[in-house]
DNA sequence: AGCACTTAGGGTCGCGGTGACCAAAACCCT
DNA sequence: AGGGTTTTGGTCACCGCGACCCTAAGTGCT
């Protein structure tokens, strides 16, 4: 089963989101962020981070050393979406790019050095994007609002405690749509997946919330057909 | 943004379900062919069927041509399911696989010329397969049972009219497990995705059963990135 | 013809989850 | 002390689902 030479260029990218305040009505929303093409095809257009797959770097070591060398951000989360591999995506070369999707801290995505050539834009409200980027984020955003309903991925937003208003705001940034409290508690609560600490948080004026933790014991309801072991070097932050 | 040569090899492969009797239940369950290896690595050893992406075609393309040489069969679904790249996948080369899954109809699998290099194995019940494919099949399996739930790729397995009793037995062919044809009945009727037909099968010693089509007009719920536009040259047959 | 048999198809009922809404608790600030 | 604000718990109607029962309508046998 000999093989010719294929000449198809492997690529990844990855459409990394964080949340922040949309600029129109204030609440909190998901942002992707755009790197600016400075060469052909589609010179200048804005379009997702990323890059050739090494040849000896896994498909997942790959994005995230895409997304570390473009926006110098580490996810906390990490997945692949889909690949992409219609022949006429790009003029000229014949490229296939396999597509991750990742999600950021808030505080993380402030470091992301933004500038001329990265910029932070409302997921919901893009420019053309070069290639058939615009469908890719379109996909991406389906799958992270199908899968905060029935995974735990809202973590990825949250650092190591919070409180359950917060868990409720990350839900509602997702889905952008506001959620009953008292509801959305008795949901996490029965689930599982969440343990309460000693610790509430005071300062606030009005009764002190309590911190809770995720539970590591319980499993993700679909990490992928790898399961929960890393590949490579990638290292997942908690 | 020049890019190396990489000499990552592209291929393709695919998962391909049938219903048939299980050899030790005698049950309806998803079995799966296989093709044998006649050249290193893992020579011998039994794979998915596969090969690599011509320069020219789209991934969908790849898996369906693939599926016609190996195993002469024209699916009635195929999707996508997963880019396999770690780097050991396959000693030597560095080769990404992009695996499809595929369902055919128990007479089409009839037809698939079986013999010394391919053959159908249960899926639940296979050999030690050649690079991870045997993680792949059991990725594949998870997918097809949880897909089958909420979405109406059961159609792929039956022909243009089908009883109700039909469609149940695929369900439970792909769950392994028995369902209630009462609530089975109620649940595929409130969702609508159902029309039935005028006529209605004789022969049987018992009632006659009506014959039902699916309703062209409802969307499947998630098909991937691309909607529902077909890309290339691949048809997928009614 | 009539009866037995078999599957189709419909009815009922209880349970569990969900959403809408209300109420109390606990803290801050003035 | 009291008002404001958020947390946290409670109630209740509704819906979907599963378990279970019953009737409908054919075939084939006697």
């Amino acid at each position: 089963m000999a093989r010719e030479r294929q000449d198809i260029a492997l690529a990844v990218s990855t459409v990394i989101f964080a949340l922040r305040p949309h600029p129109e009505t204030g609440l909190s929303a998901p942002w992707i962020p755009l790197v600016r093409r400075i060469a052909a095809p589609f010179e200048s257009r804005w379009a997702l981070p990323g890059g050739w797959v090494a040849p000896r770097e896994s498909l997942e070591d790959a994005a995230a050393r895409n997304l570390l060398e473009t926006t110098a951000l580490e996810p906390t989360y990490l997945e692949q979406l889909y690949a992409f591999g219609a022949v006429d995506r790009s003029p000229e070369e014949r490229v296939v790019s396999v597509v991750y999707w990742a999600l950021v801290r808030a505080d993380q995505a402030q470091q992301s050095r933004e500038g001329e050539n990265v910029r932070w834009f409302p997921a919901d409200d893009l420019p053309q994007l070069a290639f058939d980027h615009n469908v890719i984020v379109d996909y991406a955003l389906w799958r992270l609002r199908t899968k905060v309903e029935y995974s735990r991925i809202a973590r990825a937003f949250l650092g190591e405690t919070f409180t359950l208003t917060e868990l409720r705001e990350v839900h509602e940034a997702v889905l952008q749509k506001p959620l009953d409290a008292a509801n959305f508690r008795r949901q996490v609560e029965s689930s599982g997946t969440l343990v309460p600490t000693d610790s509430v948080v005071t300062g606030g004026r009005h009764r002190p919330p309590r911190l809770y933790r995720y539970n590591e014991t319980i499993e993700l309801v679909d990490n992928g057909p790898l399961g929960h072991e890393k590949t490579g070097s990638t290292r997942v932050v908690s």
